[in-house]
DNA sequence: GACATTAAACTACCGCGGTAGTACTATAGC
DNA sequence: GCTATAGTACTACCGCGGTAGTTTAATGTC
């Protein structure tokens, strides 16, 4: 039912930690960013609080504090803003996004190659 | 030097007005579209205005109406929107965001042969 | 038991996309 | 010349991501 999950920058980061950890507290959320981002505490906290509302995590109560862990998983969600911005930005075309990546230096010659050789795997796949 | 030109749904709808005509007044983007959006004549005004202090559109008077052009191209857009999803989404690797593409169900089958073909071509020109 | 610490609750604020009403002003029409 | 109209200016508001201070409640410590 629920569509589009499309997060924003620190609710990405956070759902990064949950989708690695499995599940974590505010402080573990708060010491796993602490390290490459500045925030407070609170900040983590109300992130989460808005992320629960938004349906996308979820925690229960363990002693006194909260434990989170995601309701969406990161394929999900890749899927949805992949979705829009290709909606967005290309009519819905994915295959003119695509074209766009190739075209325009997104890739270099040698991913080239890994990503021929994954058509043809996905091409294999689709034959049965 | 002006990165991220990161818009919004509306803002996307007016540039492509704005690219395909090469100009247009506000009552022009307006009533183009009307079609498609109930939108009030001062929203479009609004938005416009939010843009120019953006720095995508500019705007000329003449007589007593604005007519506005844009100042950057749907491929400006188009990558500064692209690379941000890549690294929001795919921590910045391009390749990722295409294997989703091709593993994920976004592209069929037969729009996978035009696409083997692109990667032919582009690496036809990527030898000299 | 008093006090310090910790965790969550509540509240607030900024910027931005989106939406639009109201106010002002120049022009067109009669 | 006066009024209706068209067009911009100004202001406001909502939702949401992001950020955090302050308040309250529970727990640990001496």
């Amino acid at each position: 039912m629920k569509r589009s999950h499309s997060l924003g920058e620190l609710q990405l980061a956070i759902m990064r930690i949950l989708w690695q950890q499995g599940e974590a507290t505010v402080a573990e959320v708060h010491s796993l960013l602490l390290e490459e981002r500045g925030l407070a505490p609170t900040t983590v906290a109300t992130m989460l609080v808005k992320m629960e509302k938004k349906g996308v995590v979820v925690h229960r109560s363990e002693g006194r504090k909260f434990v989170y862990h995601p309701t969406v998983s990161e394929e999900q969600v890749r899927r949805s803003m992949v979705d829009e911005l290709t909606e967005r930005v290309f009519e819905g075309n994915a295959t003119a996004l695509v074209a766009h990546l190739v075209t325009e230096q997104e890739i270099d010659t040698d991913e080239l190659e890994r990503l021929k050789q994954l058509i043809r795997q996905h091409e294999e796949n689709e034959e049965r």
